[in-house]
DNA sequence: GTCTATAAGATGATAGAC
DNA sequence: GTCTATCATCTTATAGAC
Protein backbone atom coordinates (compact mmCIF):
# COMPACT_ATOMS: atom_id res chain seq x y z
CA UNK A 1 0.00 0.00 0.00
CA UNK A 2 1.59 3.02 -1.07
CA UNK A 3 1.57 6.53 0.64
CA UNK A 4 -1.41 7.59 -1.36
CA UNK A 5 -3.23 4.83 -1.34
CA UNK A 6 -3.27 4.93 2.38
CA UNK A 7 -4.22 8.24 2.34
CA UNK A 8 -6.83 8.06 -0.08
CA UNK A 9 -8.10 5.28 2.43
CA UNK A 10 -8.23 7.69 5.46
CA UNK A 11 -10.09 10.10 3.50
CA UNK A 12 -12.64 7.64 2.39
CA UNK A 13 -13.05 6.73 6.39
CA UNK A 14 -13.34 9.95 7.33
CA UNK A 15 -15.43 11.07 4.85
CA UNK A 16 -18.03 8.05 5.70
CA UNK A 17 -17.86 8.49 9.53
CA UNK A 18 -19.04 11.98 8.34
CA UNK A 19 -22.15 10.69 6.81
CA UNK A 20 -23.09 8.21 9.76
CA UNK A 21 -22.56 10.66 12.51
CA UNK A 22 -24.91 12.88 10.55
CA UNK A 23 -27.28 10.53 10.14
CA UNK A 24 -27.23 9.02 13.77
CA UNK A 25 -26.67 12.06 15.67
CA UNK A 26 -28.02 14.72 13.81
CA UNK A 27 -25.93 17.73 12.84
CA UNK A 28 -26.22 18.93 16.50
CA UNK A 29 -23.95 15.91 17.45
CA UNK A 30 -21.62 16.76 14.80
CA UNK A 31 -17.99 17.35 16.27
CA UNK A 32 -14.41 16.86 14.55
CA UNK A 33 -14.21 14.23 17.45
CA UNK A 34 -17.14 12.41 16.70
CA UNK A 35 -16.25 12.01 13.35
CA UNK A 36 -13.05 10.84 13.57
CA UNK A 37 -13.70 8.72 16.55
CA UNK A 38 -16.28 6.84 14.75
CA UNK A 39 -13.69 6.64 11.90
CA UNK A 40 -11.26 4.84 13.97
CA UNK A 41 -9.16 8.11 13.01
CA UNK A 42 -6.91 10.54 14.16
CA UNK A 43 -8.79 14.37 14.76
CA UNK A 44 -6.38 16.33 13.30
CA UNK A 45 -6.64 14.37 10.00
CA UNK A 46 -9.49 16.19 9.47
CA UNK A 47 -7.91 19.67 9.74
CA UNK A 48 -5.03 18.29 7.55
CA UNK A 49 -6.75 17.02 4.58
CA UNK A 50 -9.92 19.23 4.60
CA UNK A 51 -9.14 22.54 6.38
CA UNK A 52 -12.17 22.62 8.43
CA UNK A 53 -14.93 20.71 9.75
CA UNK A 54 -17.55 22.01 6.93
CA UNK A 55 -14.86 20.86 4.45
CA UNK A 56 -14.71 17.13 5.43
CA UNK A 57 -18.90 17.69 5.71
CA UNK A 58 -18.69 19.15 2.00
CA UNK A 59 -16.51 16.40 0.33
CA UNK A 60 -18.47 13.45 2.20
CA UNK A 61 -21.71 14.79 0.86
CA UNK A 62 -20.65 15.47 -2.56
CA UNK A 63 -19.57 12.67 -3.20
CA UNK A 64 -22.91 10.45 -1.20
CA UNK A 65 -24.76 12.75 -3.66
CA UNK A 66 -22.81 12.04 -6.81
CA UNK A 67 -23.13 8.37 -5.98
CA UNK A 68 -27.14 8.38 -4.87
CA UNK A 69 -27.81 10.24 -7.99
CA UNK A 70 -26.00 7.97 -10.37
CA UNK A 71 -27.51 4.81 -8.67
CA UNK A 72 -30.83 5.36 -10.20
CA UNK A 73 -30.48 7.29 -13.44
CA UNK A 74 -30.95 4.05 -15.58
CA UNK A 75 -34.19 3.52 -13.66
CA UNK A 76 -35.55 7.42 -13.92
CA UNK A 77 -34.40 7.30 -17.74
CA UNK A 78 -37.31 4.49 -18.61
CA UNK A 79 -39.80 5.77 -16.21
CA UNK A 80 -42.55 6.54 -18.76
CA UNK A 81 -46.00 7.84 -16.59
CA UNK A 82 -46.70 9.62 -13.83
CA UNK A 83 -47.36 6.00 -11.98
CA UNK A 84 -43.83 4.93 -12.98
CA UNK A 85 -42.59 7.69 -10.91
CA UNK A 86 -44.32 7.22 -7.96
CA UNK A 87 -43.03 3.92 -7.89
CA UNK A 88 -39.80 4.51 -8.58
CA UNK A 89 -39.86 7.38 -6.22
CA UNK A 90 -40.68 4.52 -3.65
CA UNK A 91 -38.13 2.53 -4.16
CA UNK A 92 -35.65 5.14 -4.18
CA UNK A 93 -37.11 6.76 -0.77
CA UNK A 94 -37.25 3.22 0.89
CA UNK A 95 -33.95 2.51 -0.32
CA UNK A 96 -32.29 5.87 0.51
CA UNK A 97 -34.20 6.32 3.70
CA UNK A 98 -32.38 3.01 5.09
CA UNK A 99 -29.14 3.94 3.33
CA UNK A 100 -29.58 6.93 6.20
CA UNK A 101 -29.33 9.49 2.78
CA UNK A 102 -32.69 10.69 3.17
CA UNK A 103 -31.77 11.68 6.97
CA UNK A 104 -28.53 13.32 6.21
CA UNK A 105 -30.11 15.76 3.42
CA UNK A 106 -32.50 17.04 6.14
CA UNK A 107 -29.56 17.38 8.66
CA UNK A 108 -27.88 19.13 6.53
CA UNK A 109 -30.79 21.17 5.31
CA UNK A 110 -31.50 21.87 9.05
CA UNK A 111 -27.52 23.49 9.48
CA UNK A 112 -27.87 25.18 6.28
CA UNK A 113 -29.84 27.82 7.78
CA UNK A 114 -27.30 29.05 9.88
CA UNK A 115 -24.23 27.80 8.08
CA UNK A 116 -23.08 29.58 4.99
CA UNK A 117 -20.76 26.69 4.18
CA UNK A 118 -23.16 23.94 5.26
CA UNK A 119 -25.79 26.02 2.57
CA UNK A 120 -23.40 25.59 -0.21
CA UNK A 121 -22.99 21.80 0.30
CA UNK A 122 -26.67 21.35 0.32
CA UNK A 123 -27.65 23.73 -2.46
CA UNK A 124 -25.23 21.15 -4.61
CA UNK A 125 -26.73 17.94 -3.19
CA UNK A 126 -30.01 19.74 -3.86
CA UNK A 127 -29.44 20.89 -7.98
CA UNK A 128 -27.66 17.16 -8.17
CA UNK A 129 -31.42 15.96 -7.47
CA UNK A 130 -33.07 18.50 -9.07
CA UNK A 131 -30.93 17.92 -12.61
CA UNK A 132 -32.16 14.00 -12.18
CA UNK A 133 -35.68 14.24 -11.49
CA UNK A 134 -36.40 17.07 -13.24
CA UNK A 135 -35.71 16.28 -17.34
CA UNK A 136 -38.09 12.98 -16.42
CA UNK A 137 -40.79 15.18 -15.13
CA UNK A 138 -40.19 17.34 -18.07
CA UNK A 139 -40.91 14.54 -20.07
CA UNK A 140 -43.98 13.27 -18.11
CA UNK A 141 -45.41 16.77 -18.79
CA UNK A 142 -45.27 16.83 -22.25
CA UNK A 143 -47.84 15.10 -22.79
CA UNK A 144 -49.71 15.61 -19.52
CA UNK A 145 -52.82 18.15 -18.80
CA UNK A 146 -50.89 18.84 -16.07
CA UNK A 147 -48.48 20.81 -17.57
CA UNK A 148 -51.15 23.41 -17.80
CA UNK A 149 -50.89 23.73 -13.79
CA UNK A 150 -47.17 23.29 -13.00
CA UNK A 151 -43.67 23.35 -14.48
CA UNK A 152 -41.16 20.61 -14.52
CA UNK A 153 -38.34 22.32 -12.00
CA UNK A 154 -41.30 23.38 -9.45
CA UNK A 155 -42.93 20.67 -9.70
CA UNK A 156 -39.51 18.43 -9.51
CA UNK A 157 -38.37 20.70 -6.55
CA UNK A 158 -42.07 20.18 -4.48
CA UNK A 159 -41.23 16.17 -4.51
CA UNK A 160 -37.69 16.31 -3.11
CA UNK A 161 -39.18 18.90 -0.52
CA UNK A 162 -41.54 16.38 0.26
CA UNK A 163 -39.46 13.60 0.68
CA UNK A 164 -37.37 15.66 3.49
CA UNK A 165 -40.19 16.87 5.28
CA UNK A 166 -41.63 13.61 5.58
CA UNK A 167 -38.49 12.27 6.80
CA UNK A 168 -38.17 14.67 9.23
CA UNK A 169 -41.92 13.99 10.52
CA UNK A 170 -40.37 10.43 10.97
CA UNK A 171 -38.33 10.95 13.63
CA UNK A 172 -40.57 12.29 15.93
CA UNK A 173 -43.64 10.09 15.01
CA UNK A 174 -42.49 7.07 12.41
CA UNK A 175 -46.44 5.68 11.98
CA UNK A 176 -47.79 9.29 11.41
CA UNK A 177 -44.93 9.82 8.79
CA UNK A 178 -45.68 6.49 7.27
CA UNK A 179 -49.22 7.11 7.00
CA UNK A 180 -48.54 10.59 5.21
CA UNK A 181 -46.37 9.26 2.90
CA UNK A 182 -49.07 6.82 1.62
CA UNK A 183 -51.31 9.86 1.61
CA UNK A 184 -49.11 11.42 -0.80
CA UNK A 185 -48.25 8.83 -3.29
CA UNK A 186 -52.44 8.00 -3.37
CA UNK A 187 -52.75 12.12 -4.03
CA UNK A 188 -49.99 11.94 -6.68
CA UNK A 189 -51.88 8.86 -7.85
CA UNK A 190 -55.00 10.64 -8.57
CA UNK A 191 -53.16 13.54 -10.60
CA UNK A 192 -52.35 10.60 -12.48
CA UNK A 193 -55.74 9.80 -13.43
CA UNK A 194 -56.07 13.24 -15.03
CA UNK A 195 -54.21 12.04 -17.67
CA UNK A 196 -56.90 9.01 -18.13
CA UNK A 197 -59.42 11.35 -18.29
CA UNK A 198 -58.23 12.77 -21.79
CA UNK A 199 -60.25 15.70 -22.98
CA UNK A 200 -62.24 16.19 -19.70
CA UNK A 201 -59.54 16.37 -17.49
CA UNK A 202 -57.82 19.26 -19.77
CA UNK A 203 -60.91 21.21 -19.47
CA UNK A 204 -61.41 20.80 -15.80
CA UNK A 205 -57.84 21.88 -15.16
CA UNK A 206 -58.34 24.62 -17.21
CA UNK A 207 -61.45 25.81 -15.32
CA UNK A 208 -59.01 25.18 -12.29
CA UNK A 209 -56.25 27.06 -13.54
CA UNK A 210 -58.82 30.42 -14.30
CA UNK A 211 -59.89 30.33 -10.55
CA UNK A 212 -56.62 29.62 -8.87
CA UNK A 213 -55.00 32.63 -11.19
CA UNK A 214 -58.05 34.64 -10.02
CA UNK A 215 -57.30 34.21 -6.80
CA UNK A 216 -53.81 35.26 -6.94
CA UNK A 217 -54.90 38.47 -8.33
CA UNK A 218 -53.84 37.67 -11.50
CA UNK A 219 -55.62 38.94 -14.99
CA UNK B 1 -43.12 44.40 40.85
CA UNK B 2 -43.78 41.42 43.08
CA UNK B 3 -41.22 38.61 43.19
CA UNK B 4 -43.23 35.86 41.61
CA UNK B 5 -43.99 38.67 38.91
CA UNK B 6 -40.41 39.04 37.98
CA UNK B 7 -39.17 35.43 37.78
CA UNK B 8 -42.41 34.95 35.21
CA UNK B 9 -40.97 38.01 33.26
CA UNK B 10 -37.99 36.19 33.72
CA UNK B 11 -39.05 32.91 32.60
CA UNK B 12 -40.95 34.40 29.48
CA UNK B 13 -37.63 36.20 28.16
CA UNK B 14 -35.70 33.12 28.44
CA UNK B 15 -38.66 31.00 25.97
CA UNK B 16 -38.74 33.94 23.91
CA UNK B 17 -35.19 33.96 23.36
CA UNK B 18 -34.71 30.35 23.21
CA UNK B 19 -37.59 30.53 20.22
CA UNK B 20 -35.35 33.13 18.69
CA UNK B 21 -32.21 31.29 18.85
CA UNK B 22 -33.54 27.99 17.28
CA UNK B 23 -35.22 30.23 14.51
CA UNK B 24 -31.74 32.09 13.96
CA UNK B 25 -29.31 29.94 14.59
CA UNK B 26 -30.85 26.26 14.21
CA UNK B 27 -30.17 23.83 16.58
CA UNK B 28 -26.58 23.60 16.11
CA UNK B 29 -26.22 27.10 17.14
CA UNK B 30 -28.65 26.63 20.48
CA UNK B 31 -26.88 26.69 24.17
CA UNK B 32 -27.44 27.82 27.53
CA UNK B 33 -25.21 30.81 26.50
CA UNK B 34 -26.79 31.82 23.43
CA UNK B 35 -30.26 31.64 24.62
CA UNK B 36 -29.69 33.87 28.25
CA UNK B 37 -27.29 36.28 26.29
CA UNK B 38 -30.24 37.03 24.09
CA UNK B 39 -32.66 36.86 27.08
CA UNK B 40 -30.56 39.33 28.55
CA UNK B 41 -30.57 36.64 31.76
CA UNK B 42 -28.13 34.69 33.71
CA UNK B 43 -26.85 31.79 32.20
CA UNK B 44 -27.55 29.72 35.17
CA UNK B 45 -31.29 30.74 35.58
CA UNK B 46 -32.00 28.39 32.86
CA UNK B 47 -31.58 25.71 35.01
CA UNK B 48 -32.81 27.05 38.42
CA UNK B 49 -36.22 27.59 36.68
CA UNK B 50 -35.96 24.27 33.73
CA UNK B 51 -33.67 22.13 35.17
CA UNK B 52 -32.13 21.56 31.89
CA UNK B 53 -31.71 22.85 28.52
CA UNK B 54 -34.03 20.57 26.80
CA UNK B 55 -36.41 21.55 29.68
CA UNK B 56 -36.47 25.14 28.07
CA UNK B 57 -36.54 24.48 25.05
CA UNK B 58 -39.93 22.49 25.64
CA UNK B 59 -41.56 24.70 27.90
CA UNK B 60 -40.63 27.49 25.13
CA UNK B 61 -42.21 25.02 21.82
CA UNK B 62 -45.28 24.17 24.24
CA UNK B 63 -46.37 28.08 24.68
CA UNK B 64 -45.30 28.71 21.09
CA UNK B 65 -47.61 26.09 19.75
CA UNK B 66 -50.42 26.66 22.14
CA UNK B 67 -50.51 30.58 20.87
CA UNK B 68 -49.95 29.57 16.89
CA UNK B 69 -52.98 27.30 16.84
CA UNK B 70 -55.03 29.22 18.97
CA UNK B 71 -54.48 32.25 16.21
CA UNK B 72 -56.05 30.34 13.54
CA UNK B 73 -59.08 28.50 15.12
CA UNK B 74 -61.05 30.57 13.98
CA UNK B 75 -60.33 30.90 10.98
CA UNK B 76 -60.04 27.17 10.31
CA UNK B 77 -63.56 26.66 11.75
CA UNK B 78 -65.07 28.63 9.12
CA UNK B 79 -63.10 26.66 6.04
CA UNK B 80 -66.04 25.24 4.05
CA UNK B 81 -64.09 23.80 0.60
CA UNK B 82 -60.54 22.92 0.06
CA UNK B 83 -60.28 26.14 -1.97
CA UNK B 84 -60.86 27.90 1.30
CA UNK B 85 -58.59 25.38 2.71
CA UNK B 86 -55.51 26.16 0.52
CA UNK B 87 -56.11 30.22 0.71
CA UNK B 88 -56.24 29.90 5.17
CA UNK B 89 -53.31 27.37 4.50
CA UNK B 90 -51.22 29.68 2.33
CA UNK B 91 -52.21 32.88 4.66
CA UNK B 92 -51.25 30.59 8.04
CA UNK B 93 -47.48 29.42 6.52
CA UNK B 94 -47.04 32.68 5.45
CA UNK B 95 -47.84 34.53 8.49
CA UNK B 96 -45.82 31.55 10.63
CA UNK B 97 -43.04 31.54 8.68
CA UNK B 98 -42.80 35.30 8.77
CA UNK B 99 -42.68 34.68 13.11
CA UNK B 100 -40.09 32.13 12.61
CA UNK B 101 -42.14 29.14 13.90
CA UNK B 102 -42.15 27.01 10.93
CA UNK B 103 -38.11 27.09 11.09
CA UNK B 104 -38.35 26.55 14.72
CA UNK B 105 -40.52 23.69 14.10
CA UNK B 106 -38.24 22.28 11.52
CA UNK B 107 -35.14 23.14 13.68
CA UNK B 108 -37.00 21.04 16.18
CA UNK B 109 -37.62 17.97 14.01
CA UNK B 110 -34.20 18.07 13.11
CA UNK B 111 -33.01 17.95 16.38
CA UNK B 112 -35.73 15.17 17.61
CA UNK B 113 -33.76 12.77 15.64
CA UNK B 114 -30.96 12.28 17.79
CA UNK B 115 -32.17 13.91 21.51
CA UNK B 116 -35.23 11.75 22.96
CA UNK B 117 -35.94 15.03 24.73
CA UNK B 118 -36.60 17.35 21.64
CA UNK B 119 -38.59 14.25 20.30
CA UNK B 120 -41.10 14.27 22.93
CA UNK B 121 -41.33 17.86 22.53
CA UNK B 122 -41.52 18.58 18.82
CA UNK B 123 -44.39 15.31 18.86
CA UNK B 124 -46.59 17.29 21.39
CA UNK B 125 -46.40 20.21 19.29
CA UNK B 126 -46.99 18.21 15.67
CA UNK B 127 -50.21 16.51 18.04
CA UNK B 128 -51.13 19.95 18.75
CA UNK B 129 -51.26 21.20 15.00
CA UNK B 130 -52.96 17.61 13.71
CA UNK B 131 -55.53 18.44 16.61
CA UNK B 132 -56.24 21.59 14.71
CA UNK B 133 -55.74 20.87 10.69
CA UNK B 134 -57.61 16.88 11.08
CA UNK B 135 -61.52 18.18 12.02
CA UNK B 136 -61.17 20.64 8.88
CA UNK B 137 -59.48 18.29 6.97
CA UNK B 138 -62.26 15.57 8.03
CA UNK B 139 -64.77 17.94 7.64
CA UNK B 140 -64.08 18.60 4.31
CA UNK B 141 -63.51 14.69 3.17
CA UNK B 142 -66.86 13.85 3.97
CA UNK B 143 -68.52 15.39 1.04
CA UNK B 144 -65.21 14.90 -1.30
CA UNK B 145 -64.50 11.95 -3.73
CA UNK B 146 -61.15 12.24 -2.25
CA UNK B 147 -62.48 10.51 1.20
CA UNK B 148 -62.25 6.99 -1.25
CA UNK B 149 -58.52 7.51 -1.79
CA UNK B 150 -57.23 9.38 2.00
CA UNK B 151 -58.41 9.55 5.41
CA UNK B 152 -58.57 12.48 7.15
CA UNK B 153 -55.17 12.20 10.04
CA UNK B 154 -52.93 11.01 7.17
CA UNK B 155 -53.89 14.00 5.16
CA UNK B 156 -53.31 16.54 7.64
CA UNK B 157 -50.03 14.46 8.20
CA UNK B 158 -48.98 15.36 4.81
CA UNK B 159 -49.76 18.96 4.78
CA UNK B 160 -47.82 19.27 7.79
CA UNK B 161 -44.65 17.45 6.85
CA UNK B 162 -45.17 19.42 3.21
CA UNK B 163 -44.56 22.90 5.13
CA UNK B 164 -41.69 21.52 6.82
CA UNK B 165 -39.99 20.58 3.91
CA UNK B 166 -40.71 23.46 2.14
CA UNK B 167 -39.25 25.53 4.93
CA UNK B 168 -36.31 23.66 5.18
CA UNK B 169 -35.51 24.01 1.38
CA UNK B 170 -36.10 27.27 1.53
CA UNK B 171 -32.71 28.17 3.48
CA UNK B 172 -30.66 26.19 0.97
CA UNK B 173 -32.64 27.33 -2.39
CA UNK B 174 -35.65 30.80 -1.60
CA UNK B 175 -36.33 30.83 -5.32
CA UNK B 176 -36.87 27.42 -5.76
CA UNK B 177 -38.84 26.87 -2.34
CA UNK B 178 -41.12 29.87 -3.44
CA UNK B 179 -42.22 27.57 -7.07
CA UNK B 180 -42.00 24.09 -5.48
CA UNK B 181 -44.35 25.50 -2.78
CA UNK B 182 -46.61 27.56 -5.97
CA UNK B 183 -46.54 24.12 -7.58
CA UNK B 184 -48.29 22.23 -4.65
CA UNK B 185 -50.69 24.95 -4.18
CA UNK B 186 -51.57 24.68 -8.13
CA UNK B 187 -51.79 20.65 -7.72
CA UNK B 188 -53.95 21.38 -4.33
CA UNK B 189 -56.20 23.14 -6.69
CA UNK B 190 -56.30 19.92 -9.35
CA UNK B 191 -57.81 17.64 -6.81
CA UNK B 192 -60.05 20.26 -5.25
CA UNK B 193 -61.23 20.04 -9.29
CA UNK B 194 -62.14 16.47 -8.68
CA UNK B 195 -64.96 17.60 -6.08
CA UNK B 196 -66.65 19.37 -8.83
CA UNK B 197 -66.10 17.23 -11.50
CA UNK B 198 -68.78 15.09 -10.14
CA UNK B 199 -69.72 11.33 -10.92
CA UNK B 200 -67.02 11.58 -13.51
CA UNK B 201 -64.36 12.37 -10.69
CA UNK B 202 -65.96 9.73 -8.64
CA UNK B 203 -65.26 7.23 -11.17
CA UNK B 204 -61.87 7.95 -12.00
CA UNK B 205 -60.81 7.98 -8.30
CA UNK B 206 -62.22 4.53 -7.88
CA UNK B 207 -60.16 3.21 -11.33
CA UNK B 208 -57.18 4.57 -9.44
CA UNK B 209 -57.80 3.03 -6.07
CA UNK B 210 -58.02 -0.20 -7.48
CA UNK B 211 -54.91 0.51 -9.53
CA UNK B 212 -52.65 1.87 -6.80
CA UNK B 213 -54.27 -1.40 -4.99
CA UNK B 214 -52.81 -3.78 -7.39
CA UNK B 215 -49.74 -2.06 -7.37
CA UNK B 216 -49.36 -2.45 -3.96
CA UNK B 217 -50.11 -6.28 -4.16
CA UNK B 218 -53.36 -6.07 -2.28
CA UNK B 219 -56.53 -7.33 -2.91
C1' DG C 1 0.65 11.69 6.14
C1' DT C 2 0.03 10.65 10.67
C1' DC C 3 0.86 11.19 15.40
C1' DT C 4 0.86 13.55 20.36
C1' DA C 5 0.30 17.54 22.82
C1' DT C 6 -1.69 21.63 23.56
C1' DA C 7 -3.70 26.17 23.00
C1' DA C 8 -7.86 29.01 23.57
C1' DG C 9 -12.29 29.00 24.10
C1' DA C 10 -17.25 27.07 24.54
C1' DT C 11 -20.32 23.84 26.87
C1' DG C 12 -23.86 21.98 30.56
C1' DA C 13 -24.36 22.20 35.07
C1' DT C 14 -23.52 23.25 40.15
C1' DA C 15 -22.17 25.74 44.75
C1' DG C 16 -22.73 29.27 47.42
C1' DA C 17 -23.01 34.43 48.27
C1' DC C 18 -26.60 37.84 48.27
C1' DG D 1 -34.76 34.32 42.57
C1' DT D 2 -30.72 36.02 40.97
C1' DC D 3 -25.95 36.58 40.97
C1' DT D 4 -20.65 35.29 40.49
C1' DA D 5 -17.44 31.87 40.27
C1' DT D 6 -16.22 27.58 39.11
C1' DC D 7 -16.20 22.43 37.68
C1' DA D 8 -15.12 19.07 34.25
C1' DT D 9 -15.69 18.32 29.76
C1' DC D 10 -15.92 19.27 25.02
C1' DT D 11 -14.94 22.32 21.00
C1' DT D 12 -12.01 23.87 16.67
C1' DA D 13 -7.69 24.27 15.31
C1' DT D 14 -2.52 24.35 15.35
C1' DA D 15 2.64 23.10 16.37
C1' DG D 16 5.89 20.11 15.97
C1' DA D 17 7.78 15.26 16.51
C1' DC D 18 8.02 11.17 13.72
Amino acid sequence: MTVTERSRATREKLEDAALNVLQAEGIAGLSARTVADRAGQNQALIFYHYGTLAGLIDAACRRSAEVSTARYRDQLARVATFADLLAVGRRLHEQERELGNVRVMAQLLAGAQQDDALAATARFCLERWQGEIEPVVRRLLRDSPLALVVDAPALARTISAGFVGIELYEGADPDGARDALEALQRLGAVLEAIDDLGPVGRRALRSVLRRAGKSRGET
